[in-house]
DNA sequence: GAGTGGTCTAGACCACTGT
DNA sequence: CAGTGGTCTAGACCACTCT
């Protein structure tokens, strides 16, 4: 069944399966929460074993695309599932729980993009681009300044909307609204002295060493969505990382 | 996590091999870099299907533990493997390329285990600790300023070793020493201000912001080895961390 | 009861590494 | 060449969910 037409199409059954039903997942033909045909079904599609379908979704599920339940069916992953909320949020407190923080809106406002910012979204240089900002807080008081650039031309009203009241959650926001899902993200962390603003809004003495998150979050593809920098007082808390 | 009570027989097959198998890794009876039965063997072995064993290995595989080839057979992992050498060095540069920092030892030296150490370490309090200072430079620049405890219970003479020469990586020392291997490890970041010894060392002024990773590193089962804190100057480097 | 995913079997053929 | 893992097939039985 393998019809080898470039050379290039010598890759595993399973992979290809898995790739034409992620395909179809991206472009919205089963939205968020829904569920996907069964495996007999793919199978007999795309007229291949029930095994080769049932190792292509395993990947999936390992990426955390899909969830599988026995008796149920598949279903697409979402963002605003309850397990998802945090995934991306690794501040936690002093006993390594996680406790989600409330948001306070700052600004937010429009400006032309800079090149260097520009070229991290991989955007044109000059494009539109939206700059909120925020304070997180913990049990009321202030723990992180929060700075969120994405471009205006891939979140059109996004302005508007946060103008209005700044949401705790962005990504379900994004998927919601725009169909767009943040899968991935990268961070760099350092370590950074408080500036005015930000000693004021944290409260704490000017120069104080904060902790600095520069997150560049991307769809499944690789594509940027969102640029954050936050800053964080971990006097009380701190970033959790886990390796294995 | 899984406490086996007396109703844990009603596990997958694949599950159980894989136990087995992981048992005589860590029993040491195939040592690392030595290469497993093959799969038809342990299916023989087991007297289950090729595909339970295959199964079972995928997963050893996903878990780091061991290493397919194609042609070749199943290697147990080491430690001491090129790629797994900066497994848990998260500082790159500011291109976000890993460079291995060279090291220099400050000193060795034993205490007594406080009560948290001792909690941490899951060692009694007041047992023999080790603990060493050292330095990370990259490209002859100190970075890092890092302070090591292990319970000197788990590694006797380990103290004489580092004071001869400081190794620039630990865990395969643990490993070839004392066959302990480093599995997993929890950081924990925050932001800090230089004291007086580390401007010094780092070469910054007093009070600059440092990156402080507090680790514990654990082996397969989770007993602590290892606690680690370092602090970092992320002026021209940082930490990387990527999310899915 | 019909349908789902989870496990397990027993083979087939292939690509690749060793000799 | 014989042996390895990688893929793929075509079934079997099970536990579970929905109706």
């Amino acid at each position: 069944m393998n019809t080898s037409d470039e050379s290039a199409a010598f890759r595993p059954l399973y992979q290809q399966i898995k790739e034409m039903i992620v395909a179809r997942i991206t472009s919205g033909e089963w939205s968020a929460g829904k569920s996907l045909p069964s495996e007999a079904e793919f199978a007999r599609h795309y007229n291949v074993s029930p095994g080769t379908v049932r190792k292509a979704v395993g990947e999936m599920v390992a990426e955390n695309l899909v969830e599988r339940f026995r008796g149920r069916g598949t279903f697409v992953k979402s963002q605003t599932d309850e397990r998802e909320h945090s995934h991306f949020f690794h501040v936690v407190g002093q006993e390594g729980k996680k406790i989600l923080p409330a948001t306070r809106g700052l600004t937010c406002a429009r400006r032309k993009c800079d090149p260097e910012t520009a070229r991290r979204l991989d955007v044109p240089t000059g494009s539109r681009l939206l700059v909120a900002e925020r304070l997180r807080l913990i049990q009321g008081v202030p723990i992180i300044f929060e700075i969120i650039m994405v471009s205006e031309d891939r979140f059109p009203g996004l302005c508007d909307i946060l103008s209005e009241e700044m949401p705790n959650e962005m990504y379900p926001l994004y998927e919601e609204l725009f169909g767009i899902r943040v899968i991935r993200a990268e961070e760099h962390l350092s370590a950074v002295a408080a500036d005015e603003r930000e000693a004021e809004a944290l409260d704490v003495p000017l120069g104080s060493p904060l902790l600095e998150i520069d997150r560049i979050a991307t769809t499944f593809d690789g594509d940027p969505v969102e640029l954050r920098l936050s800053h964080c007082n971990t006097r009380n808390h701190h970033y959790l990382n886990v390796l294995y």
